[in-house]
DNA sequence: GCTATTGTCGCAACTGGTCGCAACTGCAAT
DNA sequence: ATTGCAGTTGCGACCAGTTGCGACAATAGC
């Protein structure tokens, strides 16, 4: 039984030659990183990470690989509210679109998976005759153990 | 039949006002463009109306007021999936939460609303004891005249 | 293996948004 | 009308992200 394909380690590089995008050193430093990382990383954080793997490795070229993911549409990109400023963090996608929730006192960053969800992206395809690529929700309000 | 309260003109004024927010020349210019502007209005295009207005206005004060307003619950800022860029957009909230649909081949901006998005923010509530202040749910994908 | 082609890279300059600080202003109390 | 002061402002410096361009490197064809 092999795991689902987005969580098989080097898929982000073995998609990338499927489809004959170009792997270069600085990519494949990128996407080991991205793949082997926890979730949310921003991209200082990632060009940091990459850089250990390839010095050469440049801002700019963080970003171009993490647009090129996200059209891709092996990555998805959060606010998470913009609870830290204006970045972005970035986390693989997975089988399961999910929901993100901020908590606006303390910071912490939950996940949901919701059928409702699924319904809701079957109403808008259907109703607005509209074909989804991505959807991100992103809610912000107070954890349970803050709203006390 | 008096309008619903969010549409009522100078009532941001007004909001600020009743709960002992200083109104300041600045703040005037900015509240009156965002109040008699049409939907998603980004930061320099206000700073351009409400200099027109009051030509002291600068590029921070228009973002502080954009955060205050955000905090007062007065309005809701998009990405609009980042179409354009990174900039934001912003409008004024209404009664009913909408969701954001942007072609990602013509750049159309639909809105939704929707029964099934408030049983899901619903479900966010219960299941994960969590207390929604705000919400956003942006689509990206091809609208009707573009998929085909 | 060598070369031509074409895509990608690093860099520097730019836009969008934030922050710290000193100067200023709205407003309430006199 | 004057004063006092917390809240607000403009400014300059900064952080996050994008873009144009010449140099360079990954592949395809030989």
């Amino acid at each position: 039984m092999p795991l689902p394909q987005t969580e098989m380690p080097g898929r982000l590089q073995a998609h990338f030659a499927e489809r004959g995008i170009r792997i270069t050193q600085q990519r494949r430093a990128i996407l080991q990183v991205m793949e082997t990382a926890s979730k949310h990383l921003d991209a200082s954080q990632l060009l940091r990470k990459a850089k250990k793997i390839d010095a050469s490795v440049d801002r700019s070229t963080v970003y171009r690989t993490l647009r090129l993911l996200k059209r891709q549409g092996l990555i998805d990109e959060l606010d998470l509210m913009h609870l830290n400023g204006e970045k972005h963090y970035y986390e693989r996608k997975l089988n399961r679109d999910h929901i993100h929730m901020a908590c606006l006192r303390c910071g912490k960053i939950m996940e949901f998976v919701s059928d409702v969800f699924e319904t809701l992206k079957g109403e808008v395809e259907k109703d607005c005759r509209f074909h989804i690529v991505v959807s991100r929700l992103e809610i912000g309000g107070y954890c349970a153990s803050c709203s006390k």
